[in-house]
DNA sequence: CTGTTGAGTTGGGTCTTGGT
DNA sequence: ACCAAGACCCAACTCAACAG
């Protein structure tokens, strides 16, 4: 059994164990599975191990940080996604510790490997006239146009995630006031998101215009891409794509770098809380289990406030006033002074 | 017992290929 | 022109563990 163990064991865990007993997500399962495939490709290439040839034995500290490093240097990988590769490489491992007794110790080795530290850089957003530029865009005239400005003003209005949006359906939408959506994200969890009455308006004619009406049609998708299914997060991004480049067209001053889906959502995040909206309401909109996820916005925030703060400050220090280290003072004196 | 972090999970971004 | 699918990269998010 150890001539195929690696395969065995790695298809268990895919296919049976993440799936059935942890009950993951199938991104998750994807994304492990991309970790392995380039894992195996790796090997292939620089260890002189096919795929068939590959064994649990042969899974040790050292080809796996070979193959780290390897992500970094030869693929140009960031410290993020090597972050996410050993992650996935851990969570086999632990499996492993559990059914392949024998190399407990070699398993353990692999689960000492580090991770990285990661910079995080605060979410990127765009002002309030610039999502009205984009909104400005779509041709209301148009069948098309009209689905993009109600597609873009609700997910806007909404803060919703790409993928929330895109598996709307007519009745998660409630256009009689109070006008609400009914989002659907993270392991089936569902939250009522009010609208403002202009964007339910929106929507409202959108939908009466695309046909969409009536008690049968609450199932269908309502944003349906030319096949009348439901759009995918990639067409939503195209759509998004589209009105930026023609706003930034129009007024090359806005809209300068590049915005994304979810970049509308950050956006809608700091509008709330620059329009002084509470975090807890920010996070009930937002749909973040922990108020901790939606405090980084308040932090932002902060640094706003911290760089205006900056521009109008005047230096009343001394440009020497953190001295050096000379040998006429002891060490530890020098560092407890350090900064006061 | 509660506020904070670290580790792990999960969704989104971007690019390419390709079909209508 | 419109948009899907898939591969890969990365950031957002959750939650248990742990410090306070």
């Amino acid at each position: 059994m150890s001539a195929h163990d690696f395969q065995h064991y790695l298809s268990e865990f895919l296919a049976r164990f993440l799936p059935g007993e942890v009950g993951a997500a199938r991104n998750t399962i994807m994304s492990y599975r991309d970790t392995f495939t380039l894992l195996l490709r790796y090997c292939k290439a620089h260890e002189d191990i096919t795929p068939e040839h590959m064994r649990c034995e042969l899974l040790t500290k050292e080809l796996v940080e070979r193959f780290l490093a390897s992500t970094e240097t030869e693929r140009g990988c960031g410290p993020a996604t090597r972050n996410q590769r050993l992650a996935a490489i851990r969570s086999f491992c632990r499996y492993l510790q559990a059914r392949d007794i024998e190399r407990i110790g070699q398993y353990q080795r692999v689960l000492s490997i580090p991770k990285k530290k990661t910079s995080t850089t605060p979410p990127h957003h765009v002002s309030v006239d610039e999502i009205r530029l984009i909104l400005a865009q779509p041709d209301a005239s148009r069948p098309t146009g009209r689905r993009d400005l109600a597609l873009l003003a609700l997910m806007y209005d909404s803060g919703a995630r790409v993928q929330e949006i895109a598996d709307l359906t007519l009745g998660d939408f409630r256009a009689d006031p109070p006008a609400t959506v009914k989002l659907t994200g993270k392991g089936n969890k569902v939250r009522i998101v009010p609208l403002m009455s202009p964007t339910a308006a929106l929507v409202q004619r959108y939908a009466e215009g695309a046909g969409l009406t009536g008690a049968a049609s609450r199932s269908r998708p309502l944003f349906p891409n030319r096949a009348g299914n439901k759009m995918t997060r990639t067409g939503i991004a195209y759509i998004l794509d589209k009105h930026v480049a023609t706003a930034r067209k129009s007024d090359p001053a806005m809209l300068t770098e590049t915005i994304s889906p979810h970049a509308l959502r950050h956006s809608k995040a700091m509008h709330l809380l620059q329009a002084g909206v509470n975090l807890v309401y920010i996070r009930d909109i937002l749909g973040h289990a922990d108020l901790k996820t939606t405090e980084i916005y308040a932090r932002i925030d902060g640094e706003m406030k911290r760089q205006a703060l900056q521009s109008a400050f005047t230096n009343l220090t001394p440009p020497d006033a953190m001295p050096l280290w000379h040998q006429d003072k002891d060490m530890l004196t020098w560092l407890t002074n350090l900064g006061h």
